[in-house]
DNA sequence: TTCCTGAAAC
DNA sequence: GTTTCGGGAA
């Protein structure tokens, strides 16, 4: 079986350096972390777009409920979205809407304080860690399993320990970590579909396509 | 019709 | 373990 670092080379080598979190600030990254929950990147990006001239924290708590809804409702879920990201906001003011102040905290601190914000769960989190604070922590999602799974890989299905299986099988590098989730999701998107599409797959020597 | 970088409630 | 939340594009 492949060794997990030569799987992220051969993805690099093909796809290139994903260049992630598509954002143009921290903040912006951690509400496109609750938008894109279960949602395609495309229509986050309208919810963003439509967030853009009152994207800061003060801006959007100073919206009613109908009006927050409607900015974000290309992303799906909306209702649900918005009270998520009110929840999100009413923790980031714990920390006085400063990203600066959240860099002093502990990674193990601010994961536990993130899960406990309803509305954000664990892959949500760690997103936030890895794409807005920079911190090694490995993000585990629905791609990885299909591609692990899918390549032959005994994975777990649990995610704390499905994180463990790369964090102890590659060095604590929070550059390696953020291209090596952008490279699933790619790859995912690519090739490793629902219905897969294995002509020209880069790892096709490596699958056994037991789909 | 299907699927989308999930999480909470049931 | 299963259902719910949902618009947008293929």
């Amino acid at each position: 079986m492949m060794p997990v670092m030569s799987l992220y080379e051969r993805l690099k080598e093909t796809y290139g350096h994903q260049n992630w979190w598509p954002a143009d600030s921290p903040f912006e990254m951690m509400a496109g972390a609750i938008l894109v929950q279960n949602t395609n990147w495309n229509n986050v990006g309208k919810a963003l777009a439509r967030l853009q001239p009152d994207l800061s924290p003060e801006r959007i708590r100073a919206m009613t409920d109908e009006e927050l809804e409607e900015r974000i409702r290309p992303s799906g879920f909306f209702r649900m979205k918005a009270q998520r990201l009110r929840a999100f906001l009413e923790w980031f003011e714990s920390h006085g809407d400063d990203v600066r102040a959240l860099q002093q905290v502990e990674t193990d601190v601010l994961r536990e304080e993130l899960l406990q914000v309803k509305g954000i769960g664990a892959e949500t989190a760690d997103s936030i860690l890895l794409y807005a604070l920079y911190r090694p922590v490995f993000v585990i999602d629905a791609y990885t399993h299909r591609i692990m799974n899918r390549i032959g890989y005994q994975f777990p299905k649990k995610y704390n320990q499905a994180q463990a299986f790369f964090e102890e099988a590659l060095p604590k590098d929070e550059a390696l970590y953020n291209d090596f989730h952008a490279q699933f999701v790619r790859h995912a998107k690519e090739h490793c579909k629902k219905k897969p599409v294995c002509e020209g797959c880069p790892l096709e020597p490596e699958c056994e396509k037991q789909i």
